[in-house]
DNA sequence: GTCGTTGCAAAGCGTTTGCAGCCTA
DNA sequence: TAGGCTGCAAACGCTTTGCAACGAC
């Protein structure tokens, strides 16, 4: 059975309202402003549960903790900022086209895929100089 | 200075005789028949240099540690089992076309990407049911 | 002989798990 | 009231770092 809470509704919302994929971690902080005795776990727990659900999918930009961000059934592209290190989910329409998965070897079944670019972010790039890796 | 030495050399070449992508620990077992004093640590050494000198890349498969493969200067597509959870590359001319980077909105200014498909490997699929995982 | 490199052990970091108490349905 | 959920702390796996000994040049 699924009871509710208030530590998953509190993860929930933060992740459909954020403006970019965001760490356990950083879902963990801001979650604290409304419930201050919310412990990490819990918030892995939470994420791990949406996840399984399909609720949720993780990103991964190399060699930095897991992003999550909602899943609303569109695919997205994410762009890493080697700058500031944040990630940016950029969605269809704004400026691109989706690729297709290319045919692969004989035997390949193909069953999803993500495609990660690296740059700087328009923040980053318009200051010149490189920007403090800061979360929030 | 740089200098050579043994340990340097047998990561060096592990690494460009793979036939696939390996993980730090892979490469130390497969190191550890020529050299059998060998540290991990020492191994995670050369692997952070060789990859900050661009003559190595690090793949990430989620959730898993990242994998190593030889620079060739071509760029690959990766493909991840997630039946025995090894990781693939797949060559241009294989048997399919590389995507272009998309057009993203103004002010991102793109300098890499990486693409990860995932799916079912020849081996796995040919054997309907999954395959332990294993690493060698 | 110099100083980059090594192996070992310990520390660091993100994530998971064990467990007793809590709280939703 | 039953049993899913919570917070805490400990454990875990991968990776990095401190340090004294080693060895390439």
């Amino acid at each position: 059975m699924q009871r509710h809470t208030r530590q998953g509704t509190a993860i929930r919302e933060i992740v459909q309202q954020s403006e970019r994929p965001l760490t356990a971690s950083e879902i963990h902080r801001r979650a604290i402003g409304k419930l201050p005795n919310l412990g990490l776990a819990t918030t892995y727990r939470h994420l791990r549960k949406l996840e399984s659900e399909d609720r949720l999918v993780g990103v991964d930009y190399p060699g930095q903790p897991t992003r999550y961000e909602w899943a609303d059934g569109e695919q997205k592209i994410h762009f890493g900022c080697r700058s500031c290190e944040k990630l940016f989910a950029v969605e269809e329409g704004d400026d691109f086209k989706e690729p297709k998965p290319p045919k692969l070897p004989h035997g390949y079944q193909v069953n999803g895929g993500e495609w990660i670019l690296y740059g700087t972010c328009p923040a980053c790039s318009s200051s010149q100089s490189s920007v403090t890796p800061s979360n929030s």
